[in-house]
DNA sequence: TATATAGTGGATATTATAGGTCTATAATAA
DNA sequence: TTATTATAGACCTATAATATCCACTATATA
């Protein structure tokens, strides 16, 4: 039972819009993230430092070090950071590919230079993870913040 | 590394279009199945009785037994099969409920009485497992077997 | 320059799950 | 009754997620 992302994506959003909310203060320790994300520090330098071999986030060593946003909120998308830390592989992949039927749905149908061996299902697949990915590519850290935001000030006004 | 199906969905969805291709017979083997998807007649034993517990397909035991769909090919979608096989997770679930973050982000902002406890980035990835969901709501067997019909028929034309 | 501070990377432990095999049992047709 | 076929469950293995620990490196600043 697979589909479902993992604890360490789930950590990562958190992580950046923790620093993206916080960006007054130049650096973020990873004490302070682990704090406010109830993760282990050891851990999650790990995660941070995946975003930082993918250029999301930037780090400093060293006295008053610690993380900051390598880019605007706006420009971080959910995709991205996800696929920083699930990895690149296609939502579907093939595992029939010498099969008889795999001979019959790809090659019978399908004109020898179009798009050779891949059949529907795999198509069908394939669709659906370009319109995941739109979605997820539309929604950025800064898009959440700014909800956080908006509710905050719905709250305030209320009172 | 997870956001793959998995390798039994692929089999599930072959499977269910082999059954649909030669609807004129009665019952598929599990022999002819393994043998059109090269599968061992174990494993996808296995998965047969998965759909057909959740009513996908039909069995009868016995001399000439087999495999039947339970139901009409348009009625068979996508999403129906992943989610037997796969399960019925979500995509994404919160695993920093008890986090200093939590509270800043979920119970922060939002009205009491409305949605407690679900902040911004767990609505996005619901809204994107929606998004996902509509699409493979939208695909059945009968779709894509229509599609190949179609391919082979020009292939038929064009010599 | 010395030193405390803070991130990096590798080794390692611990589970959980996917993926797969095998066997005993139950149901069915001839 | 007997041959055939699906079913359920026990079982195994390899891989991956989750997590910790430690030795190392880089930096600010006193
Ligand atoms: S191309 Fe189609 S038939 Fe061939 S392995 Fe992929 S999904 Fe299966
Ligand atoms: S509701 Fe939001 S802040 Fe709370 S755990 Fe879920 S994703 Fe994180």
């Amino acid at each position: 039972m697979n589909i479902q992302f993992s604890k360490s994506t789930d950590y990562a959003l958190h992580a950046l819009l923790h620093l993206a909310h916080s960006k007054l203060h130049q650096n973020i320790g990873i004490k302070e993230l682990s704090a406010a994300l109830g993760v282990s520090e050891s851990y999650l330098s790990k995660i941070m430092s995946k975003l930082r071999q993918d250029g999301i986030v930037r780090a400093v060593p060293g006295v008053n070090g610690g993380y900051e946003l390598a880019r605007p909120a706006e420009q971080i998308t959910f995709l991205e950071v996800i696929q920083v830390i699930e990895g690149r592989q296609q939502l579907f992949e093939c595992s029939n590919l010498s099969s008889q039927q795999h001979r019959l749905l790809a090659e019978d149908g399908a004109g020898e230079s179009q798009r050779k061996s891949e059949c529907l299902v795999k198509r069908v697949m394939d669709g659906a993870e370009q319109h995941l990915y739109q979605y997820l590519r539309e929604h950025t850290i800064q898009s959440v913040l700014d909800e956080v935001f908006k509710q905050s000030n719905h709250a305030v006004n209320k009172k």
